[in-house]
RNA sequence: GAGCGAUUGGCGCAGUUGGUAGCGCGCUUCCUUCACACGGAAGAGGUCGUGGGUUCAAGUCCCGCAUCGCUCACCA
């Protein structure tokens, strides 16, 4: 125990328990002795190490933290480990720009290397002048900053008091992690989960990657309806069609109305050729062209959009695909264009840029009076990479895929099952996976052309020509992994083979970003690396997350779990909702409107922080006003608050409190605060964090107004067992709130138990009502407080209304209630009396409604003291 | 186009099985420094978006509509 000091401040708590906390190991997961059903594990989102954090990060952590802490002192032994998600795009772009290099796979790796800038200033540094460095020496730099990074994510995350048993953390890129994921893929691969194959993917020419359906988002975008003529091959005349992608023209496969349509119908099976390049294509038919758009019907190109692709695999049509990964137009026609004009025109577009080649294309189309009418502008929906800034284009590559359910009835349905058995705070969340995963187009593309990321664990064998035979790739022993295919050597070659006919070759590719962080809770859990812990920790009871990815994060975890073990990863999900800034909007960057959590916790306090991201409700967006926190402010009013109640209430003389509580006011109050904890327990049992906090702090506010103010008289000044009743009654009250908000603001209520207790707060068993009614007896009058706060807001009112101070004495007080209630209030009138500093107080039974002051007489003003 | 949320005093929100509308901020008036000026007391302020329905009784249940937000889908 330590002193309470003279005038008690939240400033450097922080700070001080902190450190405690660390030196003492207060939240470490002890797993000696334990079996899973004393367990309570959180799989934590690991945040992505080379971003910054913004306030929704504190938002819905400290939502985490606040139901951690509670299972803690419920008696769990609490898995709450922290990740780093720190492969991926956002490092690559980070390193490019901190160390001015960038990656190519085909240069040696080079030892000792030192980057040409150390530090950066954050500005971007134009890739001319990067230093192009080796995939390994690429990857070492990243490392080295996610954890210069990660440690100052990690000072963050202490101030805010998160209870992270930071022995527990791990980082997406580190070796295990590399491990895990490439042991997950094979096990896919052997089990026919995970594949290859050449399709038309959604490609990004920025940062020239496929992209996968999850990671795509639309935006608005300007465009054009184009009239193009096409000639009918029979002579009679045009059909023309609406496209917003002439560019494309080149690629047009065939040209497609519906069944059902009537101007159509007749020319199904029947040529045109196209406008410019007279290729000859066919009119074929399909549902999926829409009568009402456009002319009714459109052109088929490989490939212009998702739909495009649909009729080309479904109508069996042939690829004349003419973008490159660069998002430029191929230099060589496709074979069918085979005319002088044809030719000399695909010259012309050939080398350039989708924008450029229609503006080229539009050219040609005008002089030769293929294109009609005027070009109307329109707006329409395109889809982006959602870290892209260029549409996506569809381009044909190998890639590798995961089975998500898109094209297995069983496997949709068993995630489906899932969705159903899994508990989701707030429940409406579970619709949002439903629709996703019933919205499924296609299997989860997990292959990226990139380098910060967890290499594909395969090498491919050259066949006599040189050439990789994908479909009989070469899989990694066990013993080996993890391995880098780019400079490991698979079993039973030697390096001088690699790239040599007849010897083999490496996949270059890494995996998404999900493919990682879908097996967080095998991460962190230590799944085939530490299986007792694993039994102990999955599958985990909370994993906690944010609304925006359960696309991405939860769908694919959950999906990864079912390949994996047929079983849920956890049991609940808690989904944080937004920040949004006063005008209702999402907060965001580019706004300007994002305040930094460090100053945040600086200014106000981390408690003060903890409490306004605790008061919303999870899925409840909250708004944030940086101009005006009202209730960071009201947080840290009732931190101090309960700073200043600890210790008045500890100063009273607490000598005699064996004799237990007896007077019937003190019960009541503990009676009330029994219902308190009840209510608070099953609203955190129920993951209702908000509520649990608003009942303890609504009736933490009735104790220090009405309970303490009318008991101070008695606690302080009092004799014998009604001085050492109030006293005792005093001192489990402030045990019991100070464990109750112990989640909410761990630093006001672990230096307040310093003054009284021995140990953590935080380690303290979660109060009960039983503890309560053992201390107040039972048959308590419940609502014995409340009457005597109706009349003592009587008494304060009279003298408010006489405009004369609270102290002022009162010569005659007359308080009227029902027979019964004046009864009860009979027996606290003395407390009532003493608050008032009432000389004569008649509690009359009468016919009102509720207790009433009729009559009061104040003494003069200088008779006071 | 489909779905999911939200709509309660000036602002931010609560209202758990239907039973006479609550909290905080702000506002008004007053008090005060012997726990708390990062205080305290009293008070004003709402026909709960809208139109129907069920019920003895609806902020709460049912149906329609409106506005806002989000998710998914569509993308010639």
């Amino acid at each position: 125990m330590s002193a309470i000091p003279d005038k008690p401040q939240l400033e450097g708590l922080e700070e001080k328990w902190g450190a405690i906390w660390e030196a003492q190991g207060t939240y470490r997961f002890e797993r000696e002795g334990a079996d899973r059903d004393a367990v309570y594990s959180i799989d934590t989102p690991p945040p992505t190490a080379s971003g910054s954090l913004h306030v929704g990060h504190v938002f819905s952590y400290t939502h985490t933290d606040t139901v951690a802490r509670f299972q803690r002192m419920r008696g769990k032994r609490v898995f709450y480990p922290m990740g780093w998600d720190d492969n991926g795009l956002p490092t690559e772009r980070r390193v490019q720009n901190y160390y001015g290099v960038r990656c190519d796979p085909s240069l040696p790796y080079v030892d000792g290397f030192v980057p040409p800038h150390e530090g950066g200033d954050g500005k971007s540094i134009k890739a001319a002048d990067q230093q192009p460095i080796s995939r390994r020496n690429f990857i070492e730099l990243c490392e080295r900053l996610t954890v210069e990074d990660e440690k100052q994510f990690e000072d963050l995350w202490r101030t805010l008091g998160l209870s992270v048993d930071w022995a527990q953390s791990y980082r997406t890129i580190g070796q295990e992690s590399l491990r895990a994921s490439q042991l997950a893929f094979i096990r896919n691969v052997e089990r026919g989960e995970a594949y290859q194959a050449q399709a038309p993917t959604l490609w990004d020419v920025t940062f020239r990657t496929a992209v996968a359906q999850a990671e795509l988002e639309d935006r608005d975008q300007p465009s054009a309806y184009h009239a193009l003529a096409f000639h009918r091959t029979d002579g009679a005349g045009d059909i023309v069609i609406d496209t917003t992608r002439p560019e494309l023209l080149a690629a047009c496969v065939a040209l497609v109305a519906h069944p059902d349509d009537e101007r159509y119908k007749p020319l199904f099976g029947s040529t045109v050729r196209t406008p410019i390049f007279g290729v000859e294509v066919p009119i074929v038919a399909h549902h999926l062209a829409q009568q009402d758009k456009g002319t009714g019907i459109a052109m088929i190109c490989t490939f212009g959009d998702v739909t495009d692709v649909i009729w080309w695999r479904e109508l069996n049509l042939p690829n004349r695909a003419i973008l490159g990964f660069d998002g430029r137009i191929v230099s060589e026609a496709p074979e069918a264009i085979s005319t002088e004009a044809g030719l000399e025109a695909f010259a012309q577009i050939a080398g350039k840029t989708v924008f450029s080649a229609k503006q080229v294309m539009v050219e040609m189309l005008q002089a030769s009076g293929e294109l009609q009418g005027e070009i109307r502008k329109i707006t329409h929906p395109v889809k982006f990479f959602e870290k892209g800034d260029k549409p996506l284009e569809i381009v044909s590559t190998r890639q590798w895929y995961i089975k998500n359910g898109a094209r297995d009835e069983a496997l949709r349905e068993r995630l489906l099952a899932h969705g159903k058995e899994l508990e989701w705070h707030p429940d409406f969340m579970r619709v949002r996976y439903e629709n996703w995963v019933e919205g499924l187009s296609g299997d989860w593309l997990i292959s990226r052309q990139r380098f910060f990321g967890v290499p594909i664990p395969v090498w491919y064998p050259l066949d006599a020509d040189g050439n990789p035979v994908f479909d009989q790739p070469i899989m990694p022993e066990l013993s080996q992994l993890p391995v880098d295919p780019s400079s490991d050597v698979p079993a039973g070659f030697t390096e001088d083979q690699r790239g040599v006919a007849g010897g083999f070759q490496g996949e270059v590719d890494v995996m998404d970003t999900w493919a990682t962080s879908s097996l967080t809770p095998q991460l962190a859990g230590g799944w085939e690396r530490d299986q007792e812990l694993y039994d102990l920790v999955f599958p985990f009871d909370l994993r906690p997350q944010g609304q925006d990815i359960i696309r991405t994060w939860l769908f694919s975890t959950l999906l990864r779990s079912e390949l994996e073990s047929g079983t849920l990863p956890w049991r609940h999900a808690g989904i944080s909702g937004w920040i949004l800034d006063p005008d209702r909007k999402k907060m965001s960057k580019s706004k300007g409107n994002v305040v930094t959590p460090a100053g945040m916790l600086q200014q106000h306090g981390s408690d003060a922080v903890r409490y306004w991201a605790a008061s919303a409700k999870l899925g409840t967006d909250a708004s944030f006003d940086p101009q005006n926190p009202t209730q960071i402010k009201i947080g840290r009013r009732l931190a101090i608050k309960l700073l200043n109640a600890a210790k008045f209430t500890l100063g009273f003389d607490a000598s005699g409190v064996g004799g237990g509580v007896t007077e019937a006011l003190d019960r009541s109050m503990l009676a009330s605060l029994a219902k308190v904890v009840d209510d608070a327990t099953r609203a955190f049992e129920a993951y209702d964090h908000a509520r649990a906090l608003e009942l303890t702090e609504s009736f933490f506010w009735t104790f220090c107004d009405d309970y303490l103010e009318l008991v101070k008289e008695r606690a302080h000044s009092g004799e014998g067992q009604p001085q050492a009743s109030a006293v005792a009654a005093l001192r489990e009250a402030l045990s019991v709130f100070v464990r109750l908000l112990a989640p909410f603001i761990p630093y006001a209520t672990e230096e307040v138990w310093s003054w009284f207790a021995e140990g953590s707060v935080h380690q303290a068993q979660w109060p009960t009502s039983a503890e309560l009614i053992a201390v107040a007896g039972e048959e308590a009058d419940l609502g014995l407080l409340s009457l005597m706060g109706g009349a003592l807001i009587g008494v304060r009112g009279a003298k408010t209304a006489a405009k004369a101070s609270q102290k002022t004495q009162v010569e005659l007080a007359v308080v009227q209630a029902p027979e019964v209630d004046a009864a009860r209030l009979r027996l606290a009138a003395e407390d009532l009396a003493g608050v008032g500093r009432i000389t004569e107080l008649r509690i009359e039974a009468a016919d009102v409604a509720a207790v009433t002051v009729s009559e009061i007489v104040l003494a003069q003003a200088e008779t006071e003291g």
